[in-house]
DNA sequence: AAAAAAT
């Protein structure tokens, strides 16, 4: 490896087809960064509002007009320029080399002013690398508020604020999680703050939090921040009492075009962006698979059957309504499974315990509503199963939502199983939408093979699909009953 | 329909 180094220091930069810099190409060939500068503006982009409508089509942004230009990525935590109290908070977590998003986007943050709107599939490592971001960027003798970090949940927000804890144990900075309910000093003078819109409103409008000397705003799930009705006037808001020159960046494992709009008006120039094609968003370590279940009553009857085959992990239940949540887990609570549940009709305080109890193993299973389905991280969790279809405000399947949910498995390059029940031709359809727009294979698990899941789930290293359908969904629609 | 402010 000094051959390399060698080879680089008497390589003119100007010889693209050295062969060391094809590899690195090779490495990142995956990733598109372009850089916007301050003449190239002007581009008029008519969207209708914040309308979805074209998330069928098109579910990236893409403006591959403007030069694409790689930046090379970094292979040790070393040659990120982090402070070094930073580096061994790093290591003390057990971290060797940086994902490929940490490498890519962290010189953007530490060695430039750019702004940046990154986006990197779930599990990559994006808070790993706008945590140490946000710590390498605090001027640590200024005791007052200078980055402010949102997400769209509490549990997220926790997530995130015991992470920045973890990894800038050796440094003197003190987050602050802002969130309902948290302990919160008379004064603020916490140098990261990080927590959910409504509350950080809150506090930068009552002037609890000073805003003078932020320098940094972070967005967590952004497209989900900014494009949801409600939370995006939050945000706005909050962004408007920040000083004008305060650097933005966004994370996120999908950028819709909704969004677009909203994400341009905030993002300012010079800004770099690093996006993924559509082929690319769906992690390939997760299997996936439908179970028709016939009727709706009888979800429930296969859900309890297929618990009681597993033996192995932890696994999160997905269902569209708060009153499901709580019906279907008590329901399993009867039959004896060890249940937590989630959802924004409990107290913070219910929520905490609960999450608590399935991080700690006490549970097994989490019985969720959407609030859990970006970001959380709980690495046990091996399959993930939609109780109820995931779907858009329309009632439209929604593959952004999908991803999100599956993506509670197959964190760090580990593997997991997607489960997502089916019980009549619309909701069969529906899985058929998401799987091709995903152009990712969903297969049927027939339910007399329920058990064989046991062993793909132990075995779950191999990666060995079932060979029960060898079709996609793209096809099933015509092998079973059609009685219209 | 869910989440996010507190009411």
């Amino acid at each position: 490896m000094s051959e390399q180094t060698h080879n680089e220091t008497t390589e003119n930069n100007e010889n693209e087809t050295n062969e060391t810099e094809n590899k690195e190409i090779e490495d990142i060939k995956n990733l598109e960064i372009e850089t916007h500068k301050d003449e190239e503006e002007e581009e008029i982009i008519q969207l209708k509002s914040d309308q979805l409508e074209d998330l069928e089509t098109e579910l990236v942004v893409q403006s591959s007009d403007l030069k694409s230009q790689p930046i090379y990525s970094q292979g040790t935590f070393e040659e990120l320029n982090l402070k070094p109290e930073l580096l061994k908070g790093v290591y003390a977590m057990g971290f060797n080399k940086p994902s490929r998003i940490q490498a890519n986007a962290l010189p953007v943050i530490i060695n430039t002013k750019n702004n940046l709107v990154a986006q990197s599939q779930s599990g990559t490592g994006k808070t790993g690398a706008f945590t140490l971001g946000m710590l390498n960027c605090v001027d640590p003798k200024l005791n007052e508020t200078q980055v402010i970090c949102l997400s769209p949940t509490h549990e997220l927000s926790t997530q995130i604020y015991t992470f920045v804890c973890k990894i800038g144990q050796f440094t003197n900075i003190q987050p602050l999680l802002v969130i309902p309910d948290a302990i919160i000093p008379q004064t603020i003078k916490s140098q990261i703050i990080i927590g959910t819109p409504g509350k950080v409103g809150d506090f930068l409008q009552t002037k609890k939090i000073n805003s003078k000397h932020v320098k940094m705003f972070v967005l967590d799930e952004a497209d989900f921040l900014v494009g949801q009705r409600g939370m995006k006037d939050q945000v706005l808001k909050i962004q408007s009492y920040l000083p004008k020159n305060v650097r933005v960046l966004l994370f996120s494992a999908t950028f819709s075009v909704g969004v677009d709009e909203v994400i341009n008006r905030m993002v300012k120039e010079p800004n770099v962006r690093i996006t993924l094609k559509r082929s690319e968003l769906s992690i390939d370590k997760i299997l996936q698979y439908y179970i028709n279940c016939d009727t709706s009553d009888n979800k429930s009857i296969i859900l309890s059957e297929l618990f009681g085959y597993i033996s192995v992990g932890q696994a999160i239940v997905f269902v569209q309504t708060r009153a499901t949540c709580s019906s279907l887990t008590k329901l399993m609570m009867e039959e004896g499974f060890p249940v937590s549940q989630l959802h924004g009709d409990m107290t913070t305080d219910e929520r905490d315990q609960s999450i608590k109890r399935f991080k700690e193993g006490k549970t097994k299973i989490l019985i969720s509503t959407n609030v859990t389905s970006r970001g959380i991280d709980i690495l046990q969790v091996s399959l993930v199963i939609n109780y109820d279809m995931p779907i858009d405000e329309n009632g439209k399947p929604d593959p952004v939502l999908y991803l999100h949910r599956i993506g509670r498995v197959g964190r760090f390059g580990r593997s997991g199983v997607a489960i997502t029940l089916v019980h009549d031709e619309t909701s069969l359809k529906q899985i058929t939408r998401i799987s091709e727009h995903l152009s990712r294979p969903v297969n049927e698990l027939q339910i007399d093979k329920l058990k064989s899941l046991s062993d793909i789930l132990k075995n779950l290293k191999d990666l060995t699909p079932l060979k029960d359908s060898p079709t996609t969904t793209t096809t099933t629609t015509t092998t079973t009953s059609n009685s219209k």
